[in-house]
DNA sequence: CAGTTGTTTTGGTAATTTCTGAATGTAGAG
DNA sequence: CTCTACATTCAGAAATTACCAAAACAACTG
């Protein structure tokens, strides 16, 4: 059983536990689930995809959980499965570009969250135009909120579309950009 | 004793109360409590400062519940505590301005969250450079991911210290400036 | 086909978070 | 000073969420 051990037990360096750990807690804040967070970590720093039962192993969780943070995290977008010769395991993999992590996981929540929420402030808004029950100040609260999101989902659908590697030159151009874009915009 | 009833029993409009109810859905889904956020979305829309018994009754939520929902929100710095004649009851009233409330929200989860992780990543860093124990994948990951979170959260603060009505112009010049900043990036 | 390996589902438990009601604290009014 | 209106704090109840272990399921292998 144990005589051919597959999994190659390898017990995370001081600094890729502390990189995990707080990953993991930063997960939770943002409305991640911390396994979830941490097995994303845990797979952005390995050389190396990994199966399911050594992710299980090194993090310390269940066998089972590890299977449902990572059905989650391909769900997300940013990991999927490979195969290594000789193995039947699926092994995992976590996209490794950071700019691109950032842009599928802000598209993936814009679509999850932010659109469902524009639909409703639609709504709301077309309920209060059809019968203005002397509601009037709601009213326009709701349209500048509905403005607001409207504008900057689309904003934000054009920077995400950017490419991966773009980000360094807005880095570049950074002061100079800005200020112009807050000068004409004043 | 309720002789002289001050809660002026404003039983929210089927639209307010599908906005609030929405945003406080939202609320959770970011990390943020959903009373507190339907705390917030109830003073968004109304068109005068409310205080905190009447917004327990209006949610039908415990006094103090609202009390720590309204802490809170102040902490947040988005609501804020003002006084109306001949009442010794405090009053609450929300930023109105959407950027603004998206401005500081922002800014404060930056500095709470994105802040402190910076400084993780640097201290991560600055480990595997002292010792570098084989893992020079792992470094150039963390290396990778610090840079990123440096980037974006210098260009994010750029951004946000842009006048309030600096959206608008930015909407404006979108795809313009996108493009461009695309073309000079690649 | 029987055995092996790996994945998914399920039901229940543990941990965390949220919320409440009662107690306590505070300040103006009489 | 005392009474009352209002605000805050806090311990525990309630609800939610995360997690595990076992069972069911699926797919390969010899």
């Amino acid at each position: 059983m144990s005589v051919h051990t597959k999994t190659a037990h390898n017990p995370l360096t001081p600094v890729a536990q502390k990189f995990i750990l707080h990953w993991g807690e930063m997960g939770t804040r943002w409305g991640i689930n911390r396994t979830v967070a941490q097995v994303h970590a845990l797979l952005f720093v390995s050389p190396r995809p990994l199966p399911a039962d050594e992710i299980a192993e090194t993090l310390a969780v269940a066998r089972s959980n590890v299977s449902t943070s990572l059905r989650e995290l391909q769900g997300w977008r940013i990991v999927r499965v490979v195969h290594v010769l000789g193995d039947r395991r699926d092994h995992f993999e976590s996209t490794k570009d950071v700019w691109e992590i950032f842009r599928i996981v802000s598209e993936e929540r814009k679509r999850r969250e932010i659109d469902p929420t524009l639909r409703v402030m639609d709504e709301c808004v077309q309920e209060l135009k059809a019968n203005p029950q002397g509601d009037a100040y709601t009213r326009e609260r709701l349209t500048d909120m509905r403005e607001f999101l409207t504008a900057m989902s689309g904003l934000f659908e054009e920077v995400m579309r950017m490419p991966a590697g773009a980000l360094k030159g807005v880095l570049k151009l950074r002061g100079k950009v800005v200020t112009m874009l807050g000068k004409k915009a004043v």
